[in-house]
DNA sequence: GATTGATGGTTGTCCAGACATCCGGATGTC
DNA sequence: GACATCCGGATGTCTGGACAACCATCAATC
């Protein structure tokens, strides 16, 4: 059907993108439907066409195509889902961090209603790296929530949050009536709280995380590490936070500051 | 030479990874790998087989171990080099993002030596981005510095520097005689600036970023947007930072603050 | 009416091969 | 000695094909 090995350095794809010889085949084509998707040729949610129709379009393998989309997946402009086909991604939200970053307040400022689903709550030992934070020793008591965080019922966050058991004497009980994290707090004493650390990376998801967060597989999570502490200087909770890119991005703004 | 097409839910890896009926061959290789890395079979630096040799230890298509290879280096454990080999990422650098972050600090803390190298310094005309960020009207003359961060002599950072140019007289000058940026602002008379506001978010690389930071073209990068003001609250200078995932990851500590 | 099963369509995985591109050392040349 | 060239080895791209896994829908069955 189509010319052996095919020297790849010349002719034009059948389409409108041109085959310049520096670029290759696959960045040619994300290229050519990254501005697609910007110019208003797809709006967000859309669904782009199937491999096989984006393969003869542009006269390539269907791995070629494959190769694009998922740079374009990876950058966060579309998704795949096996089965269904590739959308056009969705708009972003922006997660400002602060010394008094809520969650409830975060999506209700993009007038989005909050709401959450708890995995798991139960009391575990600290590892070292909670006992660390938390300033405990190794193997103290600590209460695990686990909680997926929804923004109009769409998961936005993935959150652990540790808390000292001994310090917080019936946080448990209070976490288990209040569905804040904030409310529950202030129901065994702690009246206020601010972020003292935050510290954020990158990496892979993990398959849970894919699930949860119904994210494509091949797109980076913003993951923090924050530290909360009341108006004394203690400890009240330690959280690592898993956000899904581009859904969520990072915004931090240092303010009045405590200590 | 094989059997044909391999009913790929049966049977033995040739090595040591049983082939698992639910996980795809991709995954448990990756996963044999990074748990080798892990303990120790292969140090920071040092050099994996080749995809040739891991192809045939596992017994599957080359195709398949470079799969696993991309998930491994998009984690960040990896490093995949054209024409050399693969290596194991070396240790990351954490930067700490606080009220006053000074680049030859961070390095110094470290205990490596910071160098840089200037890429552009320059005038420009303020666009709508750069100008909302230094709260000036578009169009206003701007001083930029492009600016690439070595730590030990490894690329770490590429910054680009926003400098009011009508509210600081003489700042080309003094940038291009002062390497550091806290020295050339104290040439021009402030004394001293604080980090307002950081944003952080994550995106693929661009070609150039991958060139300069020396980095993996599937590993995101760590964008940063900053804006520094002086202590009567005039901003003077508005960057955009690029740090190579893993190899530099970003710790928040909100300080004592100003206004 | 609800569950089950069949079916077609779509993305995901794996194989096999060919050639391009890049790196680095060896070799040859001036 | 300095420089250019060649060449083997490594990763990168592209093709072509086969089948698996998953999804949605519709038909058959209970």
């Amino acid at each position: 059907m189509k010319s052996p090995p095919t020297s790849r350095s010349a002719g034009n794809l059948s389409d409108d993108t041109p085959r310049q010889s520096g670029l290759t085949l696959w960045r040619q084509i994300a290229e050519t439907l990254r501005q697609e998707i910007g110019g208003t040729g797809y709006p967000p949610g859309a669904r782009l066409p199937t491999e096989a129709e984006l393969s003869a379009r542009f006269a390539v393998n269907r791995h070629t195509v494959r190769r694009a989309l998922e740079e374009l997946s990876r950058g966060g402009l579309i998704r795949v889902e096996q089965g269904r086909g590739t959308f056009v991604a969705e708009d972003v939200l922006d997660y400002t961090v602060g010394p008094r970053t809520r969650f409830t307040e975060w999506i209700h400022r993009h007038n989005k209603e909050p709401s959450g689903r708890v995995l798991q709550r139960r009391e575990i030992a600290a590892d070292a790296m909670i006992a660390a934070a938390l300033g405990i020793r190794p193997g103290a008591r600590v209460m695990l929530l686990e909680r997926l965080g929804l923004a109009d019922g769409t998961p936005v966050s993935l959150t652990r949050h540790y808390f000292p058991a001994t310090r917080l004497r019936g946080i448990l009980h209070a976490l288990a009536e209040n569905p804040r994290i904030t409310d529950a707090l202030k129901a065994v004493g702690v009246e206020d709280y601010v972020r003292q650390v935050t510290k954020v990376t990158a990496r892979a998801p993990t398959a849970i995380e894919v699930n949860l967060l119904r994210m494509a597989r091949n797109r980076p999570v913003l993951v923090t590490e924050s530290i909360n502490v009341d108006r004394s200087g203690m400890v009240v909770e330690f959280s690592i936070g898993c956000y899904p890119t581009p859904r969520v991005q990072i915004v931090f703004e240092p303010g009045e500051g405590p200590a």
